[in-house]
DNA sequence: TCAAAAGTGTTGACTCTACACCCATGT
DNA sequence: ACATGGGTGTAGAGTCAACACTTTTGA
């Protein structure tokens, strides 16, 4: 039963205030010309899955990026199994020329452009991404090391396409016990500065934030 | 790369107020002498993983049993890369011989006797079945087609491991919408007969139920 | 008539949304 | 001074846990 398996990358950041993910261009067999797929790389028979899912974060994303997370498991597809790892990060530049970051709302329009069902991947990634910013901090890891409650509340805005009120929304944050004050502030604001903080994204949120109201 | 892929399932049903899974004796390589595992089949070149974890699903429950999903993927071990599947099932007898129900509880507190790694699989597993009656109604399908809210309440409690207020379940179920009347009451009890509901296990449950108000 | 379990009403505590308002800085 | 965005206070609405209470049957 030799089928061989890929383990491919979701790579998610938010940047225009869009929900985007990495890809890179593909030719071969099974690639149907030159579509656009998941950075991906085969499994040996030595390689753990975790191991080489890290291993390929760090390829794609030059070191940074955080909160993989395995994804699901599809195929086989063109006689390839492949499981799908999801990762966030703050707006990196890519690290491998060739690759570049596209709008999940783009994509997903058009599905077609995509290797193999590279499409479903995406949108099962975007789903995992949205609940997952309902539950943990998760969306820190889509921003800089130190950032504002806005900057935060944005991202929330990018992925889950709603407007939420400042206001709560900071409150709600700071209930949860997930911003931990840096001391300083921000500058190159208009207004008054606003506060600097850091957070651990896997810190539950509990209760969860709710996405269905909008404004 | 030639590695080999298992499809395993993760069968679960209440009985006794507990969880419970079903799982057979393997003997053989990765095995260590004789040793439970989860139900699983090789997958082929030509196998698609949903075709053939629903197919292992018919086998295994003798077509009973529905709300089939995706889990994890792990791997390798010895050599092995194991997709895992659940499936929720009204405790039906097995249809194959030497497969047996165990209690949850018991296998993790004593992972050492199953094969490979299936006491993480089967831990991630009750997890997800947890999550699941949590946003859905995928409790009925721990139930037989016609049930009283008392039977769906006591499976909450058995996956849950908590005692639930009846009258708010009750309230909360139906608020919900996800119990059907089919018109007919419970015989045999004592005290008033109950009203017999059917339910589709993917009804979203909004807002959710949730499990933190133990009492 | 009594026990038992189903199902309904009700109340106080809590949470959330919406929005008014104050705070601190650049221009 | 004033415009601008950060951050806090607050009232009304809604939700939920707890538990009293009514309903409907078998014994």
């Amino acid at each position: 039963m030799p089928i061989p398996i890929t383990v491919d990358l979701v790579l998610a950041t938010v940047a225009d205030n869009r929900l985007q993910v990495l890809l890179g261009r593909r030719a071969g067999r099974g690639f149907g010309g030159r579509r656009w797929a998941l950075p991906g790389r085969f499994l040996g028979p030595d390689d753990e899955l975790a191991t080489t899912a890290r291993e390929l974060l760090a390829d794609v994303a030059g070191g940074r990026g955080g909160q993989l997370e395995q994804l699901a498991t599809v195929g086989p597809v063109g006689g390839v199994v492949s499981i799908a790892y999801v990762a966030l990060v703050a707006g990196a530049p890519s690290s491998r020329t060739g690759d570049r970051w596209h709008e999940v709302e783009e994509i997903l329009a058009d599905p077609a452009r995509l290797a193999l069902d590279h499409g479903r991947i995406i949108a099962a990634a975007a789903e995992r991404v949205r609940t997952r910013l309902e539950h943990t901090a998760a969306a820190a890891a889509l921003c800089p090391p130190a950032f504002t409650v806005t900057r935060l509340r944005e991202v929330y805005e990018a992925v889950w396409g709603v407007r939420l009120d400042p206001a709560n929304f900071h409150r709600k944050l700071a209930a949860a016990g997930v911003l931990e004050p840096t001391g300083d502030r921000a500058e190159g604001h208009t207004g008054r500065p606003p506060a600097l903080y850091r957070a651990d994204p896997s810190t539950p949120i509990h209760p969860a934030i709710v996405r269905d109201n909008l404004r």
